[in-house]
DNA sequence: AGCACGCCGACT
DNA sequence: GTCGGCGTGCTC
């Protein structure tokens, strides 16, 4: 009765494809086992039947043993995980471990000493819907099967609100939902108001848990004890039992895309999943991308509108200041004022200065906002101009605290010399602005204000980040200065003063996604201010750019104008959504072997598509050095493929790598499908 | 990813 | 003389 038979196996290794395996046992598609490669034992998931029989160059080995410590994945999940390693080119071994908790065995439910990964709080029963929410609500739960809704709905509108009743219905019909955020957005604040909901029966995974919290969390999903399981994009691989439905909230964030390994996005991936289970997807955000808002304009996407602020709360003034007229104004007071008369930091314009005045007066809170961290971000000499810049990176060093040069691509840092390294005679000076200064600035002129700064440098873990919250929450803090970690989200009912210190930091990327996303930042930011007053709140936003248009569409708070005027753009250049992207990353220690790598692989590209008509529309752009040619020692080429809307990249890219042997072994080769980051 | 093999610098 | 540094190569 046992004959011997072969299987196709996802083994944990970053092997290109699947391997084959025999075995006299029965196992299942889905199975978890353990597999001999190499001189060791590897885990492996079982794939399918084999057709082929002992005729391979290899000698196929017989599988150990099961795995009994893994469960077995549903054969949907399976074939969403094949469709990801087809998809996205890449390892399908690698892409299964990703299905699995870090550690192999359950931990035991002994109560821990450290505080729950969940709070408990009491039961607060369903608010009130406004009727937006209602109408939202009752069109999106009418139909059961696969259907993707776009949420679009300005900050503070309540689209949480929306998510919490679609959940409950989910919940009494006896299945189980999936809620994605970004990372950042994963605050208390948040997990308080489902567990407010649903008391016990919310999971969370995010990057911030250990082994044993992620590992016991994972399991009480798996093993049905909790019914909603709240995470970051990586909460999308828990293969959750009875899914009903699938929630992404602030689906436009870049950070859905993971930008190493796998190179997928969360939110796309979870569409092809939903559509695979069957079971409607929600996609939440006041500013969306526009791939989402265009399937949402064709009808692709059902579209719900979430218009008002609830309790009518209105959307904050923003006010534009012109830093160019500034500039001559300040020049001029300088030229009059009297020794010892008080001049501003350059980057604070007396509208500005106003303000902050002002909500200090009426004891309220402000947020300023700099997308850029450290003191300066260039340090040269005056004399022959030679700049400090990073020995592993083409980028020039920021200086952080007095003297300290810093990276912000590797870990290089380097005190700063008091003559320059190059003449000897110089004395090295930094020029630019950054939170840093701008904490600096502020604490000399409000000495009483009580200050905190929001940045990579000051907030390194998840504890900060929410005390910082909480400091704010509990009006400790008078003035937050921050970067984007500031933006995202964040409600805070005393601050109603948002200045936007230069807005114009990453509007000159060379990306074609610059401007989506600067009006995206802009307008979150903007967004932070007067959550909670009545008459509303402001926002300055310093610029010496005004007529950027996504400064005036984000003054105006006019998505939609944004979006029919960006779509056309993208229409012209046949960007998404309206054409395909890959980007080919080249590295190399080498730099010649990194360029002479990618002519080749630009001159098989074209080999290609001339052989296969199927790839006759594909646009091979480059190759080209990367606009950051080198990181950490490595240098950096590229390729970028456009295709019209057919999803034909993923196989074109394989096919032009094929095995790799035409490459030197020491260069590697990033496939990036669907790239957001293009530098 | 592991885990081996392999070929050059400084140690008991 | 070896111990071990991590470049390179292989795994059904």
């Amino acid at each position: 009765m046992s004959v011997e038979r072969f299987l196709k196996l996802a083994v944990e290794a970053p092997l290109p494809m699947a391997l084959t395996y025999k075995t006299t046992e029965n196992f299942e598609r889905g199975e978890s086992v353990w597999v001999p490669l190499g001189r060791r034992k590897a885990a492996a998931v079982i794939l399918s039947d084999a057709e082929d029989a002992s005729s391979a160059k290899f000698e196929i080995k017989p599988i150990t043993s099961r795995n009994e410590l893994r469960p077995t994945l549903p054969l949907t999940f399976l074939r969403w995980l094949e469709w990801l390693a087809d998809y996205y080119v890449y390892p399908i071994g690698q892409i299964s471990a990703l299905a699995f908790p870090p550690l192999e065995t359950k931990t035991s439910s002994r109560k821990s000493k450290k505080s729950p990964v969940v709070a408990e709080v009491a039961y607060a029963g369903p608010p009130l819907l406004t009727d937006e929410q209602r109408t939202a609500v009752d069109s999106i739960a009418r139909d059961i099967g696969f259907h993707a809704h776009l949420l679009y709905g300005v900050t503070g509108s309540g689209k949480t609100e929306v998510y919490l009743h679609l959940l409950e219905k989910v919940l009494e019909r006896g299945q189980t939902g999936l809620v994605l955020v970004p990372e950042i957005s994963l605050t208390p604040q948040l997990l308080q108001r489902f567990s407010a909901r649903f008391g016990s029966q919310i999971a969370v995974l995010h990057s911030h848990l250990t082994d044993r919290e992620r590992t016991s969390q994972w399991w009480s999903i798996v093993d049905g004890e909790k019914k909603i399981l709240i995470g970051a994009r990586s909460a999308l691989f828990c293969p959750i039992p009875n899914l009903g439905i699938i929630v992404v909230d602030e689906e436009h964030e870049p950070s859905y895309k993971q930008e190493e390994k796998l190179r997928y996005n969360a939110r796309d991936a979870a569409i092809v999943l939903a559509k695979m289970y069957n079971i409607p997807i929600v996609l939440g955000s006041a500013t969306p991308s526009l791939e989402t808002w265009q399937h949402a304009q064709t009808g692709k996407y059902k579209f719900h509108t979430l218009h008002k602020r609830v309790a009518e709360r209105p959307l904050p003034q923003i006010e534009v200041v012109d830093l160019r007229n500034e500039r001559q104004l300040q020049k001029e007071q300088r030229h009059r004022s009297i020794t010892g008369s008080t001049v501003l930091p350059f980057w604070m314009t007396s509208r500005l200065k106003e303000e902050i005045d002002k909500s200090l007066a009426d004891r309220e809170q402000v947020a300023l906002f700099l997308n850029r961290r450290g003191i300066a971000q260039t340090t040269l000499c005056p004399d022959c101009g030679h700049v400090f810049r990073c020995p592993n990176c083409s980028i020039s060093l920021t200086l952080h605290g007095q003297r300290n040069l810093v990276c912000h691509y590797c870990d290089y840092h380097e005190l700063i010399s008091e003559s320059c390294p190059s003449c000897k005679e110089g004395e090295p000076r930094s020029v630019g602005i950054g939170t840093e200064q701008v904490e600096n600035d502020i604490h000399e002129m409000y000495p009483e204000a009580r200050l905190a700064r929001a940045d990579r440098d000051e907030v390194h873990s998840r504890e900060s980040l929410d005390d910082l919250i909480y400091r704010m929450e509990n009006h400790e803090i008078d003035i937050l200065i921050g970067t984007q970690m500031i933006a995202k989200g964040l409600d805070f009912p005393k601050l109603n003063l948002v200045g936007l210190v230069l807005a114009d930091v990453g509007f000159n990327m060379p990306d074609f996604r610059s401007v989506e996303r600067s009006f995206q930042l802009l307008t979150q930011v903007s967004g932070r201010a007067g959550r909670h007053s009545l008459i509303g709140g402001r926002v300055i936003l310093q610029t010496y750019n005004p007529e950027f248009a996504s400064i005036n569409f984000a003054r105006n708070g006019n998505f939609a104008a944004f979006a029919e005027f960006e779509l056309n753009l993208r229409k012209e250049f046949r960007y998404p959504p309206y054409g395909r992207l890959a980007a080919l990353r080249i590295t190399d220690v080498t730099s010649t072997k990194a360029s002479d790598t990618a002519d080749k692989l630009a001159h098989r590209a074209e080999v290609l598509k001339k052989q296969n008509p199927h790839y006759g529309q594909i646009e091979i752009l480059g190759p080209a050095e990367a606009p950051l040619a080198k990181v950490r020692g490595k240098f950096r080429f590229h390729i970028l493929l456009k295709s019209g809307p057919q999803p034909i990249l993923s196989p074109f890219c394989r096919q032009l790598i094929g095995d790799g042997d035409w490459m030197p072994s020491s260069t590697k080769v990033q496939v990036d499908i669907d790239p957001i980051n293009l530098l």
